[in-house]
DNA sequence: ACCGGCTGCTCAAGTAGTTGACCAAGCGTT
DNA sequence: AACGCTTGGTCAACTACTTGAGCAGCCGGT
């Protein structure tokens, strides 16, 4: 029935004889003003009944909690990645990521359709009074509007791997040309002309996946004698296996795929066994991203490997500077980091 | 230069002329005893201003945040539906996860060396008054004597896949010896007699490790002319190849080998290719978790799936009911969820 | 004796919001 | 006229803590 609750500053202050106002200041190292004796007395005593700062009270009292928002889908290892660099960086500078996991794992969330829920999951977060929010692309499209007024809040908002026209806050993204280009730069040395791009679904929160494919077909186009032709998966994105298939029988016979992800790559891997085409005998391979799963593929999938630790550190880092330092005021940054080609086992000359 | 906050009740009580607190209580819906047109002067104003209530005030009035601390290393897929799991029960209750997120992807973090890195971590989320935690193993074992205290500050604690001789809160675990069992008899029934189990790390914080493999053994030396031999990985957990080949390579010659992860199991397949042993012909292995990978390897593989987002679920409900439900004031619990066999292509007859 | 300055501490108001106590006006009743 | 009751609100104290203002006591200087 007893309720041994948390110490209180109160309970500090009663223990040591002092004022409670006199325990806060010691306490917050304004010592100059008060007896060592003093301070002895309430260090000691805030030490032995294990008194802790209610970060509560200073979140309503300097209108910083020291936390940030993170609104992602539950994902690919690529994205847990990203987390992993967010939580780091924001730690380093005793900021505390509150990560809104949403949606599950089969479907992604689908807020298009109901713009309430939206709401409901960003106010979770606000109510809270997070200084700032890290954001997906997915929730960046869906809840375009209700975050454009979060800056006149003074939230400020990072948006990852996704370019807006009208942007409300700054963003991170991927540098992918360079990488692609080496993609293309790799598979045209190896002799192939015939090359075919299998898209995702490159839907409005997508814009990367159309965006790496234009970048893919330009840098082939370069080269006069070779050709892309691109095919892209339903609005769903689950008939990857049927479109790699539709691909691969095509009269076009490219003898090289480049998939704008490795999940797409995937699919040409199972489309290829079916049709007993070998990789990379009869066809290459390059997929995008270097998922968990590329390295262990049969063969060992050529990718692009992105540097998601680095862009959660760097959407990180935009915030801490927006909210303290030299950004604050500043017009909304776009921050760009490199991505290296993986040359695997999954692409070999263009056969005869 | 302009600050435009976020409003205050203060100023929805001024647009709307009343009292601070008439507009506090007819928020709240206690409007009884107020005037009907007074109630729709406040619920305009507010709704007009974009009014929220601050949480962190509920949190330090009612001693309540609704958040609970989620401790966990960065890792593997079956940790992320976990957290899935977590985060759906959690939300439906209107509680707010925050995770921390410790260590990198590359090494876990090793507290055991660190302890005041330790207590600092756990109070990071018990300074923003977390109103309970939950914990991974890892963190269960690292962290234990100051866990303990945490039941007398009224901070309930559940543990996942860990079970202590002195529990000091709630956990969740998959029940694995039926799994196990159904594992042991597909492979007698195939008709292996010589059979190998290789483990993991077998750590203190990993029991479940060596849970594991004891329950495989005593499956396996139920039919008596069947043999078990186990290995196992160094501390550091980084020569499972080795340790792979070593056991293909014994005398004793296994023709089925039982991995406590898939993570094992995948050691295994890479050491049978460099000795020139197939899967299944010469060697069927089994793995444990259906990990990402495990559908995809080559061929796919025949391993136990737990139910990660039933027990993020279960741990979830664990926590309501312990806060605000019939389990306050009741001994700690220990929850089991069931695992399920999953047959694939990596297991066959055992060689003549 | 009186003033200035320093040391060492407390007071009170503030952060945003909640809640029990209280109070005034209006009405009907005796 | 005095009483009780309902309606419709306000007041003040409370949550945990911070912070600028202020004040008592003591010392040295004139």
């Amino acid at each position: 029935m007893s309720q041994p609750r948390v110490p209180r500053l109160k309970d500090v202050a009663e223990a040591a004889n002092v004022s409670v106002s006199a325990a806060s200041k010691i306490l917050r190292g304004d010592r100059s003003r008060f007896g060592e004796e003093t301070c002895r007395r309430v260090v000691e005593a805030s030490e032995r009944l294990g008194w802790r700062r209610n970060l509560l009270v200073s979140g309503i009292q300097t209108g910083r909690t020291n936390t940030v928002g993170v609104m992602i889908p539950p994902y690919d290892s690529f994205w847990v990645k990203v987390l992993s660099g967010i939580h780091k960086r924001l730690g380093e500078a005793d900021f505390l990521p509150i990560t809104l996991w949403l949606g599950d794992l089969d479907h992604l969330p689908h807020f298009e359709a109901n713009e309430q829920e939206g709401v409901r999951q960003i106010n979770r977060l606000l109510d809270r009074r997070v200084d700032a929010l890290i954001l997906w692309p997915t929730f960046a499209v869906a809840y375009q509007e209700h975050l454009a007024g979060l800056a006149e809040k003074n939230v400020p908002v990072v948006v990852i791997d996704h370019r807006s026209d009208e942007p409300y806050g700054d963003s991170v993204a991927t540098n992918e040309s360079q990488a692609t280009r080496a993609v293309a730069k790799h598979l045209l040395d190896l002799g192939h002309r015939r090359i075919a791009c299998i898209s995702s679904r490159e839907s409005k929160s997508q814009t990367w996946a159309l965006e790496r494919r234009r970048n893919f077909e330009r840098a082939i186009s370069l080269k006069s004698e070779a050709e892309v032709r691109s095919w892209r998966l339903n609005r769903t994105g689950d008939n990857g296996v049927e479109v790699a298939t539709h691909l691969l029988t095509d009269d076009f016979r490219p003898t090289a795929v480049f998939a704008v992800t490795d999940h797409e790559a995937h699919c040409v891997y199972e489309a290829a066994i079916t049709l007993g085409l070998s990789i990379p005998g009869d066809l290459s391979v390059v997929g995008f991203a270097d998922l968990d799963f590329a390295a262990t593929m049969m063969p060992p999938l050529s990718t692009v490997r992105q540097r998601p630790q680095e862009i959660g550190e760097r959407a990180a880092s935009l915030l801490i500077d927006r909210l303290d330092g030299p950004l604050a005021g500043e017009p909304f940054v776009h921050s760009e980091i490199e991505a290296d080609f993986v040359l695997r086992e999954s692409t070999g000359p263009a056969p005869a």
